[in-house]
DNA sequence: CTATCTTTGTGCACGTGTTCACAAAGACAT
DNA sequence: ATGTCTTTGTGAACACGTGCACAAAGATAG
């Protein structure tokens, strides 16, 4: 069972490094809003403020894709845009099925930018068979049962996962063996995947956990780190050598 | 080794790199689980592979927190999850408030993940004064009039944005004079914010179109790139020179 | 106490991503 | 045409993150 291989051996991705396919979506976002409002063209300078980024990244990203600027000008927006949709697929149909629809599910199956680029859901499923035609957002719930025969009868290759923790792992096999090849995981759970099968994870509570860990350290400031412990901390449960008393508990205070 | 007396600032955690943080809820998560299990320690090379890692980084993970193993043995389950959550601030209580109750909103409150570690939901918040007061996963919404009080009465420091990307902005502004000082955002716009604030942004249609992309390469593997281009290609729309008819469009080829 | 065995902690080399800074490309005015 | 001015595209330096491989730490057995 390849376990999901952290490592991208050498993301045949002929070129383009990760870390820039990844911003892409971003520039494509602040393009179609400045085709929206018909701006002809846009400097680097202008759009990677547009994007949150800064224009040295944003142009040597661009270089991966081409030379697609015109010097003293700028890029021209709708060119851009056409260009960037390419590179990353969004010229075509993309179905996608969602697993789990719960209450994030069913946010999921709501959310607008989902069918605004290239991305149709093709299907919602649930283990749970009262919700089974039940409408959500306008479609249907199918049953699990009915999961690889959907997948397959839409040459479904892109899977949704929210379901809870539990399942999570069930449901990826039962897709991956299905056909599908890449999955976005909403689940907080490892999911281990085949080789070829590229899986994003979505996390919120890492995502808080992150943001908890930084407001610390601005509070923290004053606070020092010399706070004894608010919560009695479990003392090391080793063998038992090395933990003493309880004087030297917390050892690791480095002197 | 040696180490003498080398120690860092008084504050051994000074320094821990940004892609740590990042994976600490994982190993976290995987601590607990374990814990829950009564399992009493563990190898760096199990704990990796349930955190889906190479052993080496979770190793040199560690060690960026103080030397919390025993060589030989492993780590101590109990002890480990009491230090990272300590690092990650988790050992106090975090209010949060969630602006924005639509779907995914409803959905954020409802989620479980969040009070399960430290993070309590002080406030639901929305602007549609229709939804004041019906509860949402037991917690009345508020009218954003409230917002400033709000935040300041219950001493929120980290907020969460899943109002529509039009209004974001917005939200984010009121939440940052209101004091608040992280913010993870749902909506689909680059925030604003002044220094000293953190912003996370989780953003579906982004995880979605990376997906796309790897799964075009994927298939795109025999389709081989000379694909002329389904849809017409815009032409450039500069000023006038270099586009010539339309033979040298494409000229992007990897080169 | 000594030997052996397991597993941590980390120096080092390598790869990836970011930023600077500037030459070259082209627009535009004269 | 020629010169000036703007903005791209990119080489090179730097910063950051990853993974290998191994010595040192400690457990454990004899």
């Amino acid at each position: 069972m390849a376990t999901g291989r952290t490592h991208r051996p050498a993301t045949r991705s002929r070129g383009i490094p990760e870390a820039t396919v990844a911003r892409l979506p971003l520039y494509l976002r602040a393009l179609t809003a400045l085709s929206e409002r018909s701006v002809p063209t846009v400097s680097s300078e202008e759009l990677a403020a547009a994007a949150g980024v800064n224009s040295a990244k944003l142009r040597k990203d661009f270089s991966y894709l081409g030379s697609y600027g015109t010097r003293g000008v700028g890029y021209d927006v709708e060119y851009l845009v056409y260009q960037i949709s390419r590179e990353l697929g969004l010229t075509q149909d993309w179905p996608v099925v969602i697993v789990g629809i719960g209450n994030l599910g069913a946010a999921l199956a709501n959310y607008g930018g989902f069918a605004s680029r290239g991305f149709r859901v093709a299907a919602l499923i649930d283990a749970d068979p009262a919700m089974a035609g039940t409408p959500v957002a306008g479609i249907p719930v199918q049953h699990t049962d009915e999961l690889e025969r959907i997948v397959g009868d839409n040459g479904v290759s892109i899977g949704v996962i929210s379901t809870p923790a539990g399942a999570a792992q069930q449901v990826c096999d039962r897709l991956v063996a299905a056909g599908v090849t890449s999955i976005l995981n909403f689940a907080p759970t490892v999911l281990s995947v085949p080789d070829g099968v590229d899986v994003r994870k979505v996390d919120l509570s890492i995502e808080l956990q992150i943001l908890a860990f930084h407001e610390q350290r601005k509070s923290g400031e004053e606070t020092a780190e010399s706070s004894p412990d608010p919560a009695a901390p479990p003392v090391r449960s080793v063998t038992g050598s090395r933990k003493g008393p309880d004087g030297d508990m917390p050892a690791v205070m480095p002197a």
